[in-house]
DNA sequence: TTGTTTTATCTTGATTTTAAGATAATACAA
DNA sequence: TTGTATTATCTTAAAATCAAGATAAAACAA
């Protein structure tokens, strides 16, 4: 930063900022078309192919936390695609459990969602997004576990 | 999506908004130790280093609606670090100016706040992250300029 | 039992988006 | 030119979203 030449890591920042928004950019707009946002998207997509969670593991998996968690089911369940059910055996455990109704909707529009992603990354090769993907899993991957 | 081994696309997307994520999440706890949150850090960082901007502008660059624009520049107005000032030749403009105070913070923030991102993005040497840089620079510009 | 941990919810405040409105500039027609 | 319509910019207010902390209930350990 001091010095004149381009930091590399500030520069992959910016790249991976840009390149995220961009992208989040396309999937965000076809995501509303359903009537959803990009979180209780994940949640249902999350559950259509997981299955039944507890709402904790929900949370992990989806990097928010457990109030907004509360929150995003709750749309879900008015929305009629995700049904809460108290665990038998622990019952401090809540699982969420896709309908009928959410099933159908990932089925439906699960695979046009799929290809407007497939368009929005289009600006890479299939060789370029396999080198992609493996440097920003090695990338994630150390910035999860560097957070402490 | 419906054949059964890894679409690459997906798999690109789920890594991009995994790397992205963990590694904003170091850059927002450090901008949260100078007072500041994300977007208005952005902000500001942006007159520094590109100088004075009509809000409109600001919004474009930073991908946030009309109405936050006004709200996050209220904000970084009265911390000090930010004046508005009308332009005279068009009267619905606005700049943004960064004040003596707002170049101070950055002046002695940013040093520190590289050094934060250097170490987010440390799983990846040099050379791959010069890689990483130009693939992600390529995805970006595509995925910006076909978003219409 | 008592105290600790885990889980979910509730509450509150902060952020963001959306829509509507005010004002100014521009284009266009008469 | 004048007047009108359109477009652009910013602000405001309302509603939606999100995040963090406090609370409550249940499980667990000593």
């Amino acid at each position: 930063m001091s010095d004149p030449q381009k930091d590399v890591s500030l520069d992959l920042f910016i790249a991976l900022s840009r390149a995220s928004q961009w992208v989040n950019a396309h999937a965000d707009r076809d995501i509303k078309r359903y009537g959803l946002n990009r979180t209780e998207f994940g949640v249902l997509e999350l559950l259509y192919h997981k299955g039944s969670q507890p709402l904790q593991q929900i949370g992990g998996k989806v990097l928010m936390s457990s109030g907004n968690i509360t929150y995003v089911v709750d749309k879900l369940e008015k929305k009629g695609y995700v049904k809460r059910r108290d665990c038998t055996e622990d019952r401090r455990l809540v699982y969420a459990d896709i309908t009928d109704a959410g099933r159908k909707l990932i089925d439906d529009v699960f695979p046009e969602h799929v290809e407007v992603i497939r368009r929005a990354v289009g600006g890479l090769n299939d060789e370029e997004k396999q080198a992609a993907s493996h440097l920003l899993k090695k990338l994630g991957k150390y910035a999860e576990e560097s957070f402490k």
